[in-house]
DNA sequence: CTGTTAGCGCCTTCAC
DNA sequence: GTGAAGGCGCTAACAG
């Protein structure tokens, strides 16, 4: 920067502003020094500038990528944050406190000017030394229950389950099993499940356990068709807390010649590309996962500002799309 | 950090060395250091830390994440840079030259360690800033063909189409179509298609243009479908670029109650977790997107270390998977 | 093994 | 509209 400086016959301080507030330096100047600029490739050091001014950078801890609709998350997050000329700066973590404390740690030693994260902060570590550090926080998570640290943005997923339960039961379904990915820390999947519990409870249905965990990939659909259906020959409608898990479902029914829905039936949530793309096409609930991510970050830089939404929560909502499947 | 070192008793350097290379220190200050750490909750700034060392963060730029393998890599670069305690810096850009040029600069201006980048350097004045950087680049990309800046992860996208192509005239089928998603800008389905026509022209096969390009969508590959079985009735078997495509070819075929491979034969590229799992389960070409993540990572390390790995390239190597479509 | 000194490159503050 | 001084928080380099 000094070296643009000199080139441009002006002081450093000059070809700062030249470049953050070009207003505040009069065009002649303005013009000499971004050529200079542009000829030396010159690239201002983030680094530097964000030791004074707080850096433009969003810290954002996500799930595993992979089969799941959180690329979708990032991607809204990644263009809402070049929108406003932010970086994401990326963690994966997987649903454990333990490493959603390390992550934290290690998003909060880049002062990023807020964190995102797919959950709930669940140490009470965690979230003081968030409070400590004066970062706003986002959860992209369940907004039923819990008051988020500032700002909770997601759907409630008890509503969406249980909407969803209910569906299926007025389509005529009986017997009603439920299928789910590990729940264990994931307080979404949790509330989905207790959502299906308190539609068979409402219903009145009387069906024994008819939920089964499985490993979240679409082969652990395929097994969950067999256990379930294995435990009670009867069951009706199948609803898989994700579209992978209803897709694995589908392919082991196709693969047993099974009639969908007639044999058996099948729902999903989250609406992925898959499930409408899928023959025949999933029953599922949609969620905007890209809107989400927008609007984390759009929510996230109002708070940085010094907007106070806390304790508040951002309803996305969903939707129950009826396809072939149930 | 000066108060820690205050309330230790010792000089801030002393805490700095403390929490970076703890052998340096005595047991017994660095154990009275980490506690006041410890009590504080203090995370050292890494922003002013990168301003003397070089900060230990890696930028990547990556197409879109949604519907593609590319989630597996981030998935492994993430994974990787966790284990050497490095951070991923993310920016999307599409495949224009524009987008990755601007996504560059914005990397750069965070001085990162290195950089990874899902394709070839495109533009000259990319190429020219990251070298007056002095920053090393691992580009994870068709490995044929170009010489890479510094290092290349991938496979020959060229060998492995031409391979697959003539893995499906061995098994006996004529006409074989190629259905990919929009080649301009993206080296490896470039590279794909060159190997399909060079099989096409080896085999003395005489099929005119059995070629498509549709969006990235397992739409597109129902489309595909579509287009090229009205383009010649008598196609035999179509390879997809990907496994999306693919996928949603063999859900069109469903659609149509046309019997696969009898009717139609298809192969997919990719090997995603989708292509073993429809029914019937996609024959494809196995890339392993994690390990090149992974991989590229280890290597930028190696090149930042000082290793000189120059115009080299890294095949991590492809796999024939021979399932029931084709 | 520990401390002193100096400075990374920019931006805030204040003066002109 | 422009510039001079100083410091953000940490760590290399050197000394003890």
């Amino acid at each position: 920067m000094r070296d643009i400086a000199a080139q441009a016959g002006v002081a450093p301080i000059t070809v700062s502003r030249a470049l953050s507030s070009p207003d505040k330096v009069s065009p002649e100047t303005l013009k000499k020094i971004l050529e200079v600029v542009q000829k030396e490739g010159f690239i201002p050091n983030n680094v530097a500038g964000s030791m004074r001014a707080t850096a433009k950078v969003i810290g954002t801890i996500v799930p595993p990528l992979i089969n799941s609709g959180i690329a979708d998350q990032v991607q809204g997050m990644s263009d809402a944050c070049a929108a406003h000329g932010y970086q994401l700066l990326l963690v994966q973590g997987d649903f454990s406190a333990e490493a959603e404390d390390k992550a934290i740690m290690a998003l909060l030693g880049w002062r990023p000017k807020g964190l995102i994260i797919q959950a709930f902060v669940q140490s009470k570590a965690a979230r003081k030394r968030i409070a400590t550090a004066g970062v706003p926080v986002v959860e992209i998570s369940e907004i039923r229950g819990r008051t988020p640290m500032n700002l909770a943005v997601g759907i409630s997923n008890f509503d969406a389950a249980y909407a969803m339960t209910q569906h299926l039961a007025g389509k005529g379904y009986k017997r009603i099993g439920f299928v789910s990915t590990p729940i264990h820390g994931n307080d979404r999947l949790r509330q989905r499940r207790v959502g299906y519990r308190k539609a068979i409870a409402d219903l009145g249905i009387d069906q024994g356990d008819l939920e089964v965990e499985v490993p979240i990939t679409s082969k652990g659909g395929a097994a969950a068709l067999s256990i379930l259906t294995e435990r009670d020959p009867s069951i009706e409608v199948i609803f898989c807390s994700s579209d992978l898990l209803a897709f694995g479902a589908v392919q082991e029914c196709r693969r047993r010649g099974w009639a969908i829905p007639d044999r058996i039936a099948i729902a999903g949530f989250g609406d992925m590309d898959l499930a409408s793309q899928t023959y025949p096409a999933i029953t599922t609930v949609r969620v905007d996962r890209y809107g989400m991510g927008r609007s984390a970050v759009d929510h996230l830089l109002s708070l940085a500002a010094g907007e106070t939404g806390s304790g508040k929560s951002v309803d996305v909502g969903f939707e129950i799309i009826d396809r072939e499947s149930a």
